[in-house]
DNA sequence: AGCACGCCGACT
DNA sequence: GTCGGCGTGCTC
């Protein structure tokens, strides 16, 4: 008797047996179709044996396996074991959400890439002398064989329907055959390198030397130190041996930007661009190019470490350090660590780079799991550091935000024609919508949170669920007309710029401003084209675009992190404004950064002067260990979302006594279920519950344990959960 | 997650 | 008398 076991996309953490007498060992990783109680739905075979566990009675017979697409590698298979197992996903949704969705539906195989036509050696001896004259379509068919040596299937689509039957009459003759095209072999060839930096060509030599081991490098370099350059001479290395690329970089945003640089550089190698910019079939062309062995590069957001790559011999991390690496629905799995498992499972090397990494990733190097490689100096031009200085607010002030020492920099970058940058993290006009007489605030009625103002629109408008209403004219609560926006947000600092600077050319850049499609790319032309005198905007000017003629960074009430409940508030302000300071001063313009704050004594802005990155982490790491935070524990979060508060706590309470019942994990720690910060979110109330251990080791067992307790708990239909490992935010 | 089965309210 | 609401339980 035959067996597979199927991965279905159902929330039911097992695989499913079929009958399939049909089937054996190269079926898995195969696609097939099976009965799903009353319904057909398909599903990935994970193995082939004799026997079943399940009663004999309850198994169903296997419907069509799909035989026309490669079946998924054995190493991926295991990288999504292992994303089930760590994570506790059903492995059917990891497998699932892995998968290209023309993949899973496996509709495709009618469109699998239909086979070229080239002529066998008897076709290579028919000249037109052998046609008749009247043949024309022949002699025309004949001749576009030889000269080109093959017809591909796109053009043969584009041909003429007597022509195509024309091939196949030359088929039967012999004189033509067909074959899938494996699309010429790529011919390497690399654009002329720039010679790299000592320290560049000390850290390509180091990682090079360690090819086909598996070694995770922290590639720690300064903003404009070149940790490109390392990429691309590393991989250059690489692709001439015919080997595959992995890399990963945080958003759609860099995406482009990446993907032209190491297209420019390899203009003979395939490059695949995974992003959910794509629709459904390009995913898939690309997703089965990288399978086959053709793509040379993957260049991708978190969801490409799933890429199946049989010649893979290096994985790239860029900017690791990037939240967005984390999925923070479904299946919670961090592609940077992910890409770990991958690397040492394919004994390869990874490389992990940022100007500023994780605590995580620079613990691991300061202890020796990574090997570290430092990039102290700019590449580019020997262009200095930017200085970066602090304005304390408690002795200057500032009107609508902007203190004197701001606008007076910015004048003096006018009148040199260069640009500035004017960083708030806040969009809108500003944050709170006040009642003078009687403190009312404007709250979202799904969220607890405050609506904020964008006068523009005239709405206030929450930035949680994207609810809006239009700006009350009066306080609904005491009807007292005096309602007055409080804080700043970007739209009011452009407003408050305007008035300063009537001459200035200034560009407000956040997520609503970039809303409309192609609005981001225009503002890039714009600004590269030197458009905008001043920009003013969020995060999103601060992440790796080189504006060339930017001399000036200022940055608006950072604070706001600094004393954050969050404990990972403060490393990403940190790295937030090395990164947009980083802006500042390219090529031959020096720049400056000017830093509004309350605090300037405190040690994330001291270290920020020096951009003394190793002093501020070695500090940071110094807190984690003694409040004991990651990564000093591991942790793990159980959170439950209902429509009544206390169903979610009294739920938390219920799947904390069953852990409490073992008493088998001296080495964890349970917290009490607490209400989570944002409580309430689009409708629903939230509650957590924190789960702390001494090693990854301890958390995987207990969590494996505990998850199937609560999984077998009698379901309270209104209460959503989740278990979070190893999360970013509590 | 779907989907069927099942047991109670307002309608042709 | 039925149509259909969504609670509960199962899926190889």
């Amino acid at each position: 008797m035959v067996i597979i076991r199927v991965a279905l996309d159902v929330p039911i953490d097992r695989l499913f047996d079929y009958l399939a007498p049909d089937a054996d060992t190269a079926d898995i990783g195969r696609c097939v179709r099976v009965p799903f109680s009353s319904r057909q739905i398909s599903g990935i075979i994970i193995s082939v044996c004799e026997t079943s566990s399940v009663p004999e009675g309850k198994l169903k017979y296997a419907g069509q396996i799909d035989r026309q697409t490669p079946p998924l590698p054995q190493p991926l298979l295991g990288l999504f074991e292992f994303c089930s197992r760590y994570y506790h996903h059903p492995i059917g949704q990891v497998v699932m959400n892995g998968l290209p969705v023309l993949l899973r539906k496996f509709k495709h195989t009618g469109k699998e890439q239909p086979p070229s036509w080239r002529l066998t050696d008897t076709g290579k001896s028919i000249t037109l002398a052998d046609l008749p004259i009247r043949a024309k379509a022949k002699r025309q068919l004949i001749s576009l064989l030889s000269e080109h040596g093959i017809i591909t299937a796109e053009i043969c689509k584009a041909m003429s329907s007597h022509s195509r039957k024309l091939l196949h009459e030359f088929k039967d003759l012999g004189w033509v055959e067909q074959f899938t095209a494996l699309p010429e072999k790529a011919v390497f060839s690399t654009a002329s390198s720039p010679a790299p930096t000592a320290e560049q060509a000390q850290a390509i030599s180091e990682i090079l030397d360690r090819t086909g081991t598996f070694t995770p490098w922290l590639l720690n370099g300064i903003t404009g130190s070149g940790k490109t350059e390392v990429y691309l001479q590393v991989t250059a290395s690489l692709l001439a041996q015919q080997k595959q690329v992995l890399i990963l970089v945080p958003e759609i945003n860099l995406t482009p930007q990446l993907e032209a640089v190491f297209r420019k550089r390899f203009p003979g190698t395939t490059l695949v661009s995974l992003h959910s910019g794509l629709n459904n079939s390009e995913r898939l062309q690309g997703w089965l190019q990288a399978q086959r062995g053709k793509a040379g590069i993957v260049l991708g957001t978190r969801l490409a470490i799933f890429t199946p790559m049989p010649e893979l011999s290096l994985i790239i991390v860029d900017e690791e350090q990037d939240h967005s690496f984390k999925q923070q629905d479904g299946l919670r799995y961090s592609a940077r660590d992910l890409a770990i498992y991958r690397a040492r499972q394919a004994n390869i090397p990874v490389i992990l780079g940022s100007a500023t990494p994780s605590l995580e990733s620079y613990h691991q190097a300061r202890t020796g799991r990574y090997r570290l490689l430092q990039l102290h100096s700019r590449a580019i031009s020997q262009a200095a550091l930017p200085t970066i200085r602090c304005i304390d607010l408690r002795v200057i002030p500032a009107q609508e935000g902007l203190s004197e020492p701001v606008l007076d920099a910015l004048r003096h970058c006018l009148a040199r024609k260069q640009q500035s940058l004017v960083f708030i993290n806040r969009r809108g006009y500003s944050p709170v919508l006040l009642c003078k007489s009687c403190r009312w605030i404007a709250t979202c009625k799904r969220c607890s949170s405050r609506l904020v103002v964008h006068l523009r629109d005239r709405q206030l408008r929450c930035h949680y669920c994207g609810d809006q209403q239009p700006v009350s004219p009066a306080c609904p609560q005491c009807g007292d007309p005096d309602v007055l926006p409080f804080g700043h947000g970007t739209q009011r600092v452009e407003a408050a710029l305007i008035r300063h600077f009537p001459e200035a050319r200034i560009l407000r850049v956040d997520r609503d401003s970039i809303r409309h499609k192609g609005a981001w790319q225009q503002m890039l032309d714009r600004i590269h084209r030197g458009e905008a005198d001043i920009l003013v905007g969020t995060q999103l000017l601060a992440k790796g675009h080189d504006f060339p003629n930017l001399a000036l960074v200022c940055a608006l009430n950072a604070d706001a992190s600094l004393y954050s409940t969050d404990f990972r508030a403060e490393e990403h302000l940190f790295a937030q404004l090395i990164q947009v300071a980083g802006r500042a001063g390219r090529a031959n313009v020096p720049g400056s950064v000017l830093i509004q704050t309350e605090f300037p004594q405190h040690p994330l802005y001291q270290a920020l002067i020096r951009q003394d990155y190793a002093a501020y982490a070695q500090a940071h790491l110094k807190e984690r260990r003694s409040a004991g935070f990651p990564p000093f524990v591991y942790l793990a979060v159980l959170r439950a979302e209902a429509p009544v508060l206390t169903d979610a706590l009294e739920f938390l309470r219920q799947a904390a006594a069953l852990a409490a019942v073992t008493e088998n994990y001296p080495h964890i720690q349970l917290f009490d279920p607490v209400p989570a910060h944002m409580t309430r979110l689009k409708g629903l109330e939230r509650a957590q519950l924190l789960i702390q251990a001494r090693s990854r080791r301890h958390l995987q067992t207990f969590l494996g344990d505990w998850h199937q307790r609560i999984t077998a708990l009698p379901v309270h239909s209104r209460i959503r959960w989740h278990l979070d490992v190893d999360p970013l935010t509590l």
